[in-house]
DNA sequence: CTGATCATTATGTCTATACATAACCAGCTG
DNA sequence: CAGCTGGTTATGTATAGACATAATGATCAG
């Protein structure tokens, strides 16, 4: 546990959106009124009032006067970016896989590692760092790091057979993901690449979620010149 | 005017806001604090609480105890893929918003806009260079094929109130659509977008089709120093 | 000069209260 | 029955006051 306990309108916030996120309150379910909520969490309608006015913000609730508050049908969002398997992306254009863990290094996060996994407190953490190859030629390098809090069997785990990333997909689920993509100039990895310094690469970054608990971040850099992302998708009928 | 005027805290937040996007507070400026802005506004301090805990809640400043609120450095970043509209999201992150249709010309579809629209039989097409700016400084550059089989009527659009990926939206729906995201050195384009010559930038490119029927092939190049794609989900419940 | 301590200050959280407003409902009236 | 009217209810907005907490800066001991 931190220092102290979350402020209480968060907490009955986070209840109320584990509900939702749970699937116990359906959409279109209409939820207990801010008098109600009061008396349950003990505490003034003005606290469950904010609570629920940052859910209605985030767009999880919709509320009405008088008909009360309402749980939102979700928004679709294009689940464009799946947790890839870089295994099976270089295969399926016909080439051979083999990766190589670089750097291995288990250690108590530090500053920079708390803001990659977005955390206040430190965690130990697993820092590796992975060279995937595709026909024997660099493919993409990898930087991950793995919380042993979320991760305890990561510890003692070799990678010999699966590279993280897809060792991690078997070892825990993820409820949420965020993605980062943008261009930047290769610095010091562009060698490992071998590419010239300052040649145009495609970072990827993804941090991983299972439920609020932070489970992993990654920067995936792809060479500029030999590698795309492609989606391709169908919207689903819109209002 | 509609009914009424607007929420007090909404007033204020509004009145910060503006500060903020024209320029007059910089990023880093320190606002005044709550209770000097609760006198100016003759208010408590609750009501100017909520403005300004909502304008942390967007990003738009952040929130320090004892130093005060700061006005942040706006972080550029584009809800991945949705078929976007450039206006919206330069002023989401509360810039200014102008285009500029820098060539424009109909032909009969070449070899390689053939190969851009993924066609074998040449088709008339509208061909379209378009620089979009934010504050006025370059955001992005749009390079854009139309094709005029699937869209006839623009051919005699001017573009003038509408930039050409807005209008279509409006002109056609679109069943499908293929994103490509790149890393690419910028060539002449650079000096358009006020970059050296060979900085990393994004390449987006998308692919439309109405039905089984080629629509518009678009790429649009962001300077990567100035902008990330962020994509934020989860998953639909997974077995 | 270094480091510990403490007062100050601005924000964070929470409460109790008040009145405004929108929406729904029921009942009244023509 | 249609349409108006007013009451009820839940949320919306705003306030003043209280205490908590974090960061800063100044003071003081070693």
């Amino acid at each position: 546990m931190p220092s102290g306990a979350a402020p209480l309108h968060r907490q009955i916030r986070a209840a109320i959106e584990a509900k939702i996120l749970s699937g116990e309150w359906l959409p279109g379910t209409r939820i207990p009124n801010e008098t109600e909520l009061a008396a349950t969490y003990g505490c003034a309608r003005m606290t469950v009032n904010k609570a629920l006015s940052e859910l209605a913000a985030d767009g999880l609730i919709e509320r009405r006067r008088k008909s009360g508050s309402v749980v939102r049908q979700p928004v679709l969002q294009s689940a464009v970016l799946e947790i890839h398997d870089i295994r099976a992306e270089v295969e399926t254009i016909g080439l051979s896989y083999r990766f190589e863990i670089l750097k291995r290094q288990a250690r108590q996060a530090s500053r920079a590692d708390c803001a990659r996994l977005q955390i206040e407190e430190p965690v130990p953490v697993l820092a590796l760092t992975c060279l995937h190859c595709a026909a024997e030629r660099p493919f993409c390098l990898e930087d991950r790091l793995i919380s042993l809090a979320a991760v305890p069997n990561a510890k003692n785990e070799a990678f010999a057979a699966l590279a993280p990333g897809a060792w991690l997909i078997g070892e825990v689920p993820w409820s949420t993901a965020e993605h980062r993509i943008s261009a930047v100039s290769a610095g010091p990895d562009a060698s490992l690449l071998q590419r010239p310094l300052g040649s145009a690469c495609l970072a990827v970054e993804r941090r991983t979620w299972n439920a609020e608990q932070p489970v992993t971040h990654v920067r995936l850099i792809y060479p500029g010149d030999a590698h795309a992302l492609v989606a391709r998708f169908t919207p689903s009928k819109a209002g």
